[in-house]
DNA sequence: AGCACGCCGACT
DNA sequence: GTCGGCGTGCTC
């Protein structure tokens, strides 16, 4: 029997499966998806692998090397997920070995060491240095970086001749965690019997002997027994001498636990528009077909309780459930109300595990010991079997895109599970990206909508404020006058509000104060780029540049200049402003700390303060009831984005924030302030008009030809030095441009948003299109190519549909 | 990726 | 004549 594995060596030359002899011993063990690890290369070293296939004949066999052994005994990922590795592989340009270990928890990535074995101990005697590395050892670790480099050319010489060996090493660092664990060996009467016979001193004894009169005839932690019977360690020891219990180790999940314990909750009754959402996804599980639904519901429509009773429908099937939530959204908050529902049958699975947690949540999985995960983007690999339903909330996130390789797309992948399972999927958000809603439009997803909001609440009265009038009326551009008397009334009614102060403007662009013009690309109308090292303007799409302007293009002010500003600063200034305000700021630098966030969030809950001041994560998610306020510092962030989605993203972040207001009985107001107010991105926020939004910026992507009617596809080059980068995104451009079809663009090259990042230069273009059957192939080529120039210090990415572009 | 092979210049 | 520099190419 022969198995074919693939190496753990991410490189294009490398990336196919390698047939290896399964030894005897082996032959009943080795099956699909197992972890093994083999000996690879002239040296033999020993590398991770994982078998992708079993075949009984092999040509030349007898070359063939023997697999060394399996990491587990049980394979760690099932057909379904190889199959789906393999898809992932091919349609992101990624290395299979990159995809597969991408699918698995990150402890699963082997770690390489290296040891010297001292084959012959006699030839070392006269050689003091060599004699003391190994201080009458026949084995040690062995890093050349560690060791002094005047030894190494000697060592190398020895292992010519043989004195020394290179040993490999595999650590395989997936290790459950284990606990020392007591086991009642005897009935209550015996135990009874002993207490009887003690010494009255023995008042310990007696206690353990009471307890074990009722436990259960099971394995416990002896940590949690001493504990909660207020014993010691050496009665337990004395225990187990009398034969009373025995002890073993016993694996124990380390589960990640909420700071405080989890209330359940009931099922809500729904509302007319909910429960025709609901019987819609229901018919389609009853029926196990492969639908896509697309659930567009206004902020506070209730979209969570329709995903909870449709998971709950979905386990009375006999199906599993996956439910995916953008990282930011994974509050406790939405943690807990699942929690709430369906109790210990759920894994959590997000970015704020420790690799030891999100291991266990990991087996929980794979071991059917949960039907539920809920979880951020990678979380869609969960090793579910049988699934009948997968959830993705709020859809139109871009966090649901990797940045790194394989650029995989959790939206793609959840489809492409779904079809393997004939499970159904809902897509669900108060603002769906373009290309989902367009799907809907083209039935190839069903659209379901709620238009109103669950609890009958209207929907938050926003007021856009003016702030170019602001300014002219002495105003600062931080704060204008109609805010702060909103902040200080709500401060008098001890109500609460949110600030959110938009931070994604890295990329900087220039806006005038005076009218709130920005300078755009004549070719892509897009913002274009403040570039202080040239002194231009540039669009990061298709090169175009052009002078920083001393005066507005629009109406002549002198005032045009470079637009942003940090929370930190707004907090001092709010501070000064409002001296009594308790403020509470959240963003990147406040909650790096683990459980920093779901502190912050329940200080807030708590009341503990009057503001809540943060970046774009307190815009997704938080229900607070007090809170009916929210205020929007610099709505025109986003929109000046070197991005064609720069309108979506703004209208999304809007309509998304203005629902944290007046989500119980109190009516809530929205304050945004802009530069740009008549812009339709804000105007259509303010009434949380989607569908028409969707209307206007179809037609804007079809005249400026972008998704969702043609396809782009962004590759990045970057080196050390501006020219090489330079001559090689050239070179690449020129080999695309005779690899297109003809009706496919290739837009630049031009320098990234960002010219330079972490000492490398860089270098983008796009190719935009609508068909093209040629492009893969040539991609796949441009990949190697790509391999062959990293030994020149070339990096090449490439992106299907980018979310972004910086 | 990492290791060996191979072909060149600088040494005992 | 040998040692070691790095470019090249292969790994079941």
């Amino acid at each position: 029997m022969y198995a074919q594995v693939i190496v753990d060596v991410p490189a294009m030359q490398t990336n196919q499966p390698y047939t290896y002899r399964i030894p005897a011993e082996l032959a009943d063990i080795v099956v699909d998806g197992m972890r093994v690890v083999v000996p690879f290369g002239r040296g033999n070293r020993l590398i991770q692998g994982f078998v992708v296939g079993i075949i009984n004949e092999a040509e030349d066999s007898d070359k063939l090397k023997d697999i060394d052994s399996v990491v587990e005994l049980t394979p760690v990922l099932n057909d379904e997920l190889l199959q789906l590795g393999g898809w992932l592989a091919e349609t992101n340009f990624s290395f299979r070995i990159s995809v597969l270990q991408t699918m698995l928890p990150n402890v699963m990535r082997a770690k390489y060491s290296k040891t010297l074995q001292l084959v012959d101990p006699d030839a070392i005697t006269d050689d003091a240095a060599v004699a003391l590395l190994f201080a009458d050892r026949s084995e040690i670790p062995f890093d050349e970086h560690e060791i002094e480099p005047a030894l190494l050319p000697k060592l190398q010489r020895l292992q010519r001749q043989g004195v020394l060996q290179v040993g490999y090493v595999v650590d395989n660092r997936a290790t459950a965690k284990t606990v020392l664990a007591m086991k009642p060996t005897q009935d209550a009467d015996f135990y009874d019997n002993e207490r009887r016979q003690l010494r009255k001193t023995a008042v310990k004894q007696a206690r353990l002997l009471t307890f074990l009169m009722t436990a259960p005839r099971d394995f416990m932690p002896i940590k949690t027994v001493i504990d909660e019977q207020h014993l010691d360690y050496p009665t337990i020891k004395k225990a187990e001498e009398q034969g009373w219990i025995t002890r073993a180790e016993i694996e124990e999940y380390r589960l990640p636990r909420l700071s405080s314990p989890v209330a359940a909750t009931e099922a809500l009754t729904l509302n007319p528009e909910q429960e025709v959402a609901y019987d819609a996804i229901t018919a389609s599980l009853n029926k196990a077909e492969n639908q896509t639904f697309l659930l567009e519901g206004i902020t506070g429509s209730g979209k969570t309780e329709v995903y909870l009773q449709s998971i709950a429908h979905t386990l009375a099937n006999g199906k599993t459930a996956l439910m995916l939530v953008p990282e930011i959204t994974l509050t406790p908050q939405m943690v807990r109300r699942v929690k709430g529902r369906f109790g210990d049958n759920v894994a959590v699975m997000h970015s704020g595990l420790s690799d030891g947690e999100r291991y266990d949540e990991w087996r929980r999985v794979e071991r059917h010991e949960v039907q539920v995960v809920v979880g951020a983007r990678s979380a869609i690999f969960a090793p579910l079997e049988n699934i009948g339903l997968i959830v993705i909330d709020e859809e139109h996130e871009a966090t649901y895109k990797q940045e790194e390789n394989p650029r995989y797309h959790a939206r793609d992948v959840a489809l492409w599970r779904a079809e393997y399972h004939n499970a159904t999927v809902v897509l669900g958000s108060a603002t769906p990206s373009l290309e989902s809603r367009a799907r809907a439009q083209r039935g190839v997803y069903t659209l379901l909508t709620l238009t109103e909001r669950a609890l009958h609440n209207p929907l938050p009265k926003a007021e856009v404020v003016d702030m170019r009038e602001a300014m002219k009326a002495g105003g600062d551009d931080i704060f204008s006058p109609q805010l702060l008397t909103q902040l200080r009334d709500r401060m008098d009614k001890q109500e609460q509000s949110v600030l959110m102060l938009n931070r994604r403007g890295y990329a900087n662009f220039m806006m005038c104060r005076n009218c709130g013009y920005t300078p755009r690309c004549v070719n892509c109308d897009l913002a274009l780029t403040v570039h202080k090292d040239t002194g231009r303007l540039e669009c990061h799409y298709c090169g175009y540049s052009e002078p920083i302007p001393t005066t507005c293009a629009n109406c002549g002010s002198d005032r045009i200049r470079p637009y942003g500003t940090g929370t930190q600063k707004v907090e001092e200034e709010l501070q000064r402003i409002m001296p009594d305000a308790r403020i509470i700021r959240m963003d990147v630098d406040t909650t790096r700390r683990k459980g920093a966030t779901d502190k912050m969030l329940n200080d807030f809950g708590e009341k503990k303060a009057d503001i809540l001041l943060g970046t774009q994560m307190i815009a997704k998610g938080l229900d607070f009831p007090d809170v009916t306020l929210v205020g929007v510092l610099n709505a025109d962030t986003t929109l000046g984005l070197p991005d064609y989605r720069a309108s979506e993203r703004t209208f999304q972040l809007l309509t998304q924030v203005a629902g944290r207001a007046g989500r119980a009985d109190k009516e809530g107001e929205v304050v945004i302030q802009t530069f740009n107010p008549d812009h339709y991105a804000i105007q259509l926020a303010k009434t949380q008009d989607y569908e028409s939004f969707y209307k206007q910026e179809m037609n804007l992507r079809h005249t400026w030809q972008y998704a969702p009617y043609f396809y782009t596809v962004q590759i990045k080059i970057a080196h050390e030095r501006q020219d090489e980068a330079a001559k090689v995104a050239y070179q690449t451009a020129n080999w695309l441009k005779r690899h297109l079809a003809s009706d496919s663009v290739l837009l630049g090259p031009s320098t990234g948003a960002i010219a330079r990042l972490k000492n490398k230069y860089y270098y983008r273009m796009v190719i935009k299109f609508k068909h093209d059957d040629g492009l893969e192939e040539a991609l796949t080529e441009l990949v190697s190519a790509g391999q062959r120039l990293q030994k020149q210090g070339v990096t090449l990415t490439i992106d299907r549909d980018p979310v972004n572009f910086i």
